[in-house]
DNA sequence: AAGGTTAATGTTTAG
DNA sequence: CATTAACCTT
């Protein structure tokens, strides 16, 4: 399957692949094969002699760079650069921000939560209310997506409309600039922009990069923002062998500054681009690819192009009227069971829905029919109070500027340090930072030196041996001497939980130490906090419930699409502007396309919400799809006839009756529902379920004493 | 400074 | 409903 075969390409695959020189763009529809060609076209280049060293292959995220990296070394045995904009960004910084006036190498990337609470601090120096920080942010994200000058881009506003306010946002743009400059920190963003400000200022450097780079291929190139635009115009400068792979149609992070325009952008800005058109899919039966085609030409914005396939026409898609988001996950759940029986794995089925809110029914769902499933999307591995924690302490380390992780754990363990303490020491330290004044020799004078020397004491012993220990060690000892370990200990059950992240902490330490070259524990933060839950997505033995957005690029035999109801899929808010809904139907168009073999679209009539109910209207999209052979489902959640009719129902079992059940086991009815529907089981070694009697494959056991 | 109680509030989210 | 921030009490 991923052995390196030229002839396994179809015509215009070989065409674009054999298309080595110049400028090349490739739109690809979903499910082209594109991920393959550009792997074939890395060992083509490689055969033809180019060195792995001179080429750049970037992907959308950590999932695919490693799939990439993954297939291009079982097909030519090279290991290459192959990362994510930001990881590259953070490769090329680590080597060279030294040159940025007040930055040095150990910087540290701040999570959004981080930015977050500096503006609130910040605001609150301006006597400005919480709620202009969303304001600022979409600001501030205007700014940093397109690599904007502050005062211009407050000057171009002021131009077109007055307000008042502009000249605060302005102020405060410069202030948390100025304040993660002293922290020597880099937000997200900032590792695209001051990639991008070191090459404009540093032609050396640009050069020696551009010049190094002979080749670059750009996947997902619909989802790239003008500073990644600019990005590869620059590293492409000098040999101009650029290809890039994308789909306008596939372009579902336009709300975070994704361009698709750069499609055509770069037909302008570089002359003589060839471009070849991928339309053939191997991925969808005519069936799934219909729908999506159907779909996806109720856009305007958008170049004409139509997916086609030789496979079957394969099974219609199932759409379910369910009666509430319970019956949804029923029915989910059923079916899943149903079609394992038939041989399906876990891991061929996705659950998707367009928001996080929705998995939390289906996973009650899931659970009470024991279906193993990982949920995708939210939260990240940072995310979590204890790791954040932890990696707090190991940031003041590697950059001891870094006073935003210094103040999360001044008073964690508790020491005494509360808000009015911070603001006293950071008056004491004057303009220093904070943590250079606690190791100076001034802070022996300070009130809060009692209650601080053990830390500082700490701090400067393991600070010592950074050097002489290896990073999974250094790790463990600071978690041991600040006395972190200890907070976690318990017997709870969140203490049993909180133990376990920081077990999969330091599991993750010894990983990143057994692939790194050089392991420092600079490069392990960096990486982890470019980490997300989702590069594990679509886990072997898995059920994978997840946003839509969380599977671009990834395929899955059955796919399951939740909550088609207006307000949520379109979401409410689409519906003022024709550039969103198009995104939504965009996303639509990618959920349907994930799709192999079979599709199950869902919408409930009822919905829980937000603690309201409310009538739900099917969505547009369904109309859209022009599904003609209406495909009535085979399973039922509790919508059936039956239970709708709201008769009683005969089992013919009793309270009392021992049970057996497939995949619970052996069990006993504690209770039946008045109409006969909903029993309670108590089962030997699953715990109590509530199950339709109607529905459940239940078998009576005699009992033979 | 810590802990508990009440009130407010619900776009999507990679790196 | 469930989460989280803000507030209040000790």
């Amino acid at each position: 399957m991923n052995r390196y075969d030229i002839n396994s390409l179809n015509e215009q695959q070989k065409e674009a692949l054999f298309q080595t020189e110049g400028v090349v763009l490739v739109t690809a529809g979903a499910g082209s094969g594109k991920t393959r060609l550009l792997t074939h076209r890395i060992c083509y280049l490689l055969e033809k002699g180019v060195s792995p060293f001179n080429i750049l292959a970037i992907t959308f995220t950590n999932k695919a760079t490693n799939e990439m990296k993954e297939r291009v070394l079982q097909m030519c045995g090279k290991h290459l650069w192959i990362s994510t904009f930001h990881s590259m960004c953070v490769r090329i910084l680590r080597e060279k921000i030294d040159l940025l006036d007040g930055f040095d190498k150990n910087f540290t990337i701040i999570a959004e939560a981080d930015r977050d609470r500096i503006l609130k601090d910040i605001l609150k120096k301006y006597n400005l209310d919480e709620d202009e920080r969303p304001r600022v942010i979409a600001h501030l994200e205007n700014i940093k997506n397109k690599g904007l000058d502050i005062t211009e881009y407050f000057c171009e506003l002021k131009k077109i409309e007055k307000n008042k306010m502009y000249k605060f946002y302005e102020d405060i743009c410069y202030d948390y600039e100025e304040y993660l400059h002293k922290n020597n920190a880099l937000d997200f963003d900032d590792l695209l922009n001051r990639t991008l400000e070191l090459f404009l200022t540093n032609k050396k450097v640009l050069q020696e990069y551009a010049q190094r780079f002979e080749y670059i291929l750009v996947d997902e190139f619909q989802d790239t923002n003008l500073v990644q635009y600019k990005l590869i115009k620059l590293l492409s400068s000098v040999h101009k062998n650029l290809f890039v792979v994308g789909d306008e149609d596939q372009c579902i992070y336009s709300w975070r500054g994704a361009n698709f325009q750069n499609i055509f952008n770069l037909q302008k800005d570089f002359k003589d681009v060839k471009t070849f058109k991928l339309e053939r899919n191997y991925r969808s039966t005519k069936n799934i690819l219909t729908l999506a085609n159907n779909v996806i030409q109720n856009n305007n914005e958008r170049m004409k192009k139509s997916l086609w396939t030789e496979k079957d026409a394969g099974d219609g898609p199932v759409v379910y009227n369910a009666f509430d988001e319970r019956d949804e996950a029923l029915f989910v759940s059923k079916t899943i069971e149903e079609l394992v029986s038939e041989g399906y794995s876990y891991s061929d089925f996705a659950v998707l829905m367009r928001i996080n809110a929705l998995s939390r029914n289906v996973e009650e769902g899931l659970l009470a029919y024991q279906i193993p499933y990982k949920i995708y999307g939210g939260f990240k591995f940072y995310e979590r109070a204890e790791i954040k924690n932890v990696l707090a302490y190991l940031s003041i380390f590697v950059n001891p500027k870094d006073e935003i992780s210094l103040l999360k754990i001044i008073n964690f363990p508790r020491r005494g340090i509360g808000e009015i303490a911070i603001k006293n020491l950071q008056e004491e330290a004057n303009d220093k930072q904070v943590l250079e004044y606690l190791l100076s020799d001034k802070f022996k004078f300070s009130k809060y030196f009692s209650k601080l020397s053990k830390f500082v004491e700490t701090y400067k012993s393991l600070s010592a041996q950074m050097n002489t220990l290896s990073v999974s060690d250094f790790v463990s000892k600071v978690l041991k001497e600040f006395g972190i370990l200890n907070e976690f200990v318990g017997r709870d059950e969140e203490s049993i939980n909180r133990m376990g992240n920081i077990d999969s902490l330091l599991l993750s330490v010894e990983e990143y130490e057994k692939d790194a070259e050089n392991p420092s524990l600079g490069e392990y933060l960096a990486q982890i906090m470019l980490k997300s839950d989702s590069d594990e997505i679509q886990e072997n033995g898995f059920v994978s419930v997840a946003t839509i957005h969380a599977v671009k690029g990834l395929e899955f035999k059955v796919v399951f699409i939740l909550g088609l109801e207006e307000g949520i899929f379109p979401l409410a808010r689409a519906s003022f502007s024709v550039s969103e809904m198009e995104e939504e139907r965009r996303l639509m168009y990618v959920a349907i396309t994930r799709a192999e073999e079979k599709i199950f679209l869902i919408h409930a009539s009822k919905r829980y919400m937000y603690g309201k109910s409310n009538f739900q209207k099917e969505s547009r999209f369904l109309g859209e799809l022009n599904i003609v052979d209406k495909k009535k489902p085979k399973i039922f959640g509790i919508n059936t006839k039956q239970a709708s009719e709201s008769e009683n129902f005969e089992s013919g079992f009793e309270v009392g009756d021992k049970v057996f059940h497939m995949r619970f086991g052996f069990g006993q009815i504690v209770n039946i529902s008045d109409d006969g529907f909903v029993a309670d089981i108590k089962f030997e070694n699953t715990g109590t379920k509530s199950l339709m009697l109607n529905l459940a494959n239940l078998e009576k056991v005699e009992e033979d004493e």
